[in-house]
DNA sequence: GTCAAACTGTCAACCGGTTGCCAACTATTG
DNA sequence: CAATAGTTGGCAACCGGTTGACAGTTTGAC
């Protein structure tokens, strides 16, 4: 129910009528804990700890004000809260680019299990850039009670600067004494390597992402390994940005490489790449073969629809937000990276080679 | 700008910097209006005059002011001036599926236009629910400045009682006097429709998205508009939700209808229908035609690409955020909505019908 | 019955800005 | 040069909770 706060205590003021917007337009202000506490017939501080300390005040009390506070509709005014505390029930979120796929399910996650304690995401782009990633996250940490960094581009050294000021876990990459939330790419890899080896593939290209990516440096190290232990030849591409367009920007280097498959930093580079070798009039998967990373949303649309290495990205944003609410409730961060499995999705954009 | 939100460009680290004061436990606290008050040597109330209300101090003591500020490296507790005040420099975006890449892009445009003028984007997502919305609302009303709402469930009037405590803007859905950011989707329809009709179609199916939303009543609405002037029999289906998934359980009805056209309240309807009904053998569009509505993310990655209607969500996203900003400036909000037009964007999941 | 420990509620001092009011100072004008 | 209007800076009272210190009450042990 609206809460229109009946009664106006005449007690406030004495003078002529303050009719100019008071606080913002309306003249209504919501019930504080001095009119609960007025109500119950108890000092306010009684009803601070009544409302946040429990046990702190006997149980008959507690039920006054309780009882107070549901009667006025009361609800804690979080600035108030936030002055003395710091506690502003809030955690930020950083992502690399808001209408990248791949953050979606990262989003929704930590959203979900934000708000299922009751804790509000703050959401900040940074646009790939580690300078404006580092302003948006110095901007929030005053404001929020810890942070989750998606994907960061900023260098170690500041992400465990910001660390040391509040609760910080980061996604898909790991930084020695930060908490960390990273899919384990090595199995996916693996499997997806093999499963390229076994449909005859030898030469092999891996199109990466973003030069700041941790996560891209890490899919190439294990492209590496696994190309080299089922003795696949393995060559590095870039890519201008990891988005569709870059996909479709690469294909020319894809195809003068000489590689019959492909893998790529993540879905949408894989996604504008095929757009653009089936332009080109190549067969994929009879001519070339195609492997994304992540499996978005989407991937699943394309013809042939698209094998990817599958993150549980909705997991990350999910674990990550768990971590950081665990450690605001004081617990440490975990020794280690927590790491979740990877896994390869084959669908019809890899297979046999048709020479 | 009139507000001072701290000096983020503190790269000439110039000799010494006044470390800030330890709090009492060994805590860091950032420095305060107090501090630099000491270092100016003038009063709080001056520094935060300076700081706020240009003009309102000489030049000479602003300068002193910002001197000393910048050189404490200053950022305002944006708590400390919300209690008094209110004002936050953040605003609210509801929306209804966080994952739904429909509201991607409105999320970004809210971001964008948010952030250049250096308010935050506080998210929250209603499951598509109007009490879950509703209560985020109330929750999120408190601490924001304003609340843009993005297909929003709730009653109308729940809206305006809203929308009396602080501005309120809505996107996708109109509500007599509260500001409001549409779609105009009837340009966009009759597009579709005649297109459809000059291909040879005559029974158009209309698969509708959620019972409590507007805009799909809207476009219902605007179908049958179309259908009539072309001369087209039109039948409503209903979907259980309005997703992948809902599309593909409403093939069914969509076989069932004999119709050859089907035009969806949302484009992963239309994704989903379109698997289904090539699952069931059917061909898209030569046996039956499929149209959506959003040009989602993805919508050109299916075979056949998909043809729809395309709203500019950014923009909604962005002039939404633009409206409310003004509104916050102390203007008032616009007379009547905000319409934004739509346009067909023809792929190929519509088409002539071969009988 | 005495004395101390445990429990409860109150007081008052914050947290860090904002702002109405007033006094002092400056500039303008007659 | 005095009177008046316009500036400018300071004082102090908030905004709405939180919390350390403390005193009054109970409770419990001996």
């Amino acid at each position: 129910m609206p809460d229109y706060d009946g009664a106006v205590t005449e007690a406030t003021n004495s003078g002529a009528v303050t009719l100019p917007a008071k606080r913002g337009r309306g003249e209504r202000s919501s019930p504080t804990i001095y009119d609960i506490a007025k109500l119950a017939g108890v000092n306010p501080s009684t009803v601070s700890r009544a409302l946040s300390k429990p046990g702190r005040v006997s149980a008959k009390t507690q039920k006054i004000i309780e009882d107070a506070a549901e009667q006025l509709n009361y609800r804690v005014n979080p600035f108030a809260r936030a002055l003395p505390t710091g506690r502003t029930q809030t955690i930020g979120l950083i992502v690399a680019d808001i209408t990248n796929p791949t953050f979606f399910d990262i989003i929704r996650g930590a959203e979900t299990t934000g708000s299922a304690r009751d804790y509000t995401l703050v959401l900040a782009e940074s646009a790939e850039s580690p300078e404006t990633e580092l302003i948006a996250a110095r901007r929030m940490l005053s404001t929020v009670d810890g942070l989750i960094l998606a994907s960061p581009r900023m260098d170690d050294e500041e992400i465990r600067a910001l660390a040391a000021d509040k609760p910080v876990v980061v996604i898909n990459r790991e930084i020695e004494g930060v908490p960390c939330v990273v899919p384990d790419v090595n199995k996916g890899i693996s499997q997806a390597v093999r499963s390229l080896a076994a449909n005859g593939h030898q030469e092999l290209a891996y199109v990466a992402g973003p030069p700041q990516s941790w996560m891209s440096r890490r899919r190439w190290e294990g492209v590496q390994a696994a190309c080299d232990w089922y003795k696949l030849g393995a060559v590095r591409l870039e890519s201008s940005k990891p988005t569709v367009d870059g996909g479709r920007q690469v294909a020319r280097d894809v195809l003068a490489s000489g590689a019959t498959a492909v893998i790529t930093y993540n879905d949408l580079l894989a996604i504008g790449l095929m757009q653009e070798l089936q332009a080109a009039g190549m067969h994929v998967p009879d001519q070339i073969s195609i492997v994304g990373f992540d499996d978005i949303f989407g991937a699943d649309f394309t013809t042939p629809a698209l094998t990817t290495v599958r993150s549980p990205l909705g997991e990350c944003g999910s674990r990550a937000a768990a971590l950081l609410l665990d450690m605001l409730l004081g617990h440490d961060g975990p020794a280690g990276a927590v790491r979740v499995d990877t896994e390869l999705v084959v669908r019809g954009s890899s297979g046999r080679l048709i020479a």
